[in-house]
DNA sequence: AGAAATAAAAAGACCGGTCGGTATATTACA
DNA sequence: TGTAATATACCGACCGGTCTTTTTATTTCT
């Protein structure tokens, strides 16, 4: 055990990772992360400076995690417009159903909760939907390319689409944690990008 | 003037509409309150017994104003379809694109936050996402009568999908203020729609 | 109508508790 | 023995809420 200490802030980390997700940022006091951690405040404010720059820390975990499921298996995938389905069917089902974070999605959490307080953090948030809908975006011409789709189509406008669609499946099933709606998300935007399609 | 509480209390209420809807239930202090309000404590809590109080108040009065403009000029649209369309152009443009509310859509932004904090306040608001997509499928169901729609088609799924992509929108047009956001999710629902009719 | 009585509204001081954060002492480890 | 990690006590500010007093409206009585 070379350092006990990183191992301390990954701890940190993850365990205000859930308890964001669950209460919020500013809903979350210190004390809520400490009990978690079984430590006291001297022993965190050793490992981070203050709340804010726990939860730029707590955001990275979040993508790192995030990213590792929704882009699971997609590498291989040959097909654009499948390599979208599973995506979709990824974030959907293996990401937000599963439960990965106890409150829902993080980001969509974060990014509703923060905006509006400190623009620092919520453009950061932002950043990174943009970055997943860019992502949506050239995958979406790859298949333009391939000749798979309709003509006349506006790719930014379908990629934001979709990323819209998981946000709004996010906010629903965090409050409802009824399965229906994010099943019924992937069939309608499984439909969504059928109609895309060339016939 | 019959009676000056009446509009004390209706002050209290629309102002603090507009600052929950800004910075959250949670991160609003009393204090906030009393800053837009021009009261003192002892002024507010003669019209309110608690925070959560002002908060049940607020939601009625979010809901009033939500309805006036999503449901403006709708009744006299014979079509069952068109009626959606102009409902989620109402939605996106004249309600969440007017900035009604500043933080964007009080309803969303206040079921992200409070899901998971309070059972009582968070189905309160989902209750109202429910019924809002019961009257899109009754909707649906009167295209279905009229042989507007295609064979096979789940409406309650339709629906939901709908709705989600509104609450969507209303995240990131929150966070972001960038207009081409409603305005992308009115394309992309119309042709939505569109591809849901019979040929 | 105008003064007096009554009720409603608002002010302001105060409550215990918690907030995020700090300084210093103590412990554990190498 | 030196250093990294953690504990403890403490800070001023603010939290939601209560209580009593003062002010302002409204009603009642003459």
């Amino acid at each position: 055990m070379a350092n006990k200490g990183i191992l301390t802030r990954q701890n940190i980390t993850k365990k205000s990772l859930q308890v964001f997700s669950v209460k919020g940022y500013f809903n979350t006091s210190i004390n809520d992360i400490l009990a978690e951690t079984d430590l006291t405040k001297g022993g965190l404010y050793g490992h981070f400076a203050s709340k804010e720059d726990i939860w730029y820390a707590v955001y990275d975990e979040a993508v790192k995690t995030w990213r590792s499921i929704t882009f699971r298996n997609i590498r291989n995938i040959t097909n654009p417009l499948e390599r979208i389905e599973v995506t979709i069917e990824n974030h959907l089902k293996n990401y937000l159903g599963a439960d990965i974070f106890d409150g829902g999605c993080f980001f969509v959490n974060m990014l509703v909760e923060i905006s509006g307080q400190s623009e620092k953090m919520s453009k950061q948030i932002l950043r990174g939907f943009v970055q997943f809908s860019r992502l949506l975006h050239t995958w979406l011409e790859e298949a333009d390319e391939k000749g798979l789709l309709k003509q006349g189509l506006n790719y930014r406008e379908i990629s934001n689409f979709i990323v819209i669609s998981l946000n709004g499946a996010a906010t629903l099933y965090s409050a409802s944690k009824d399965p229906s709606i994010w099943k019924q998300t992937i069939n309608q935007l499984r439909f969504y990008i059928n109609q895309l399609k060339r016939r």
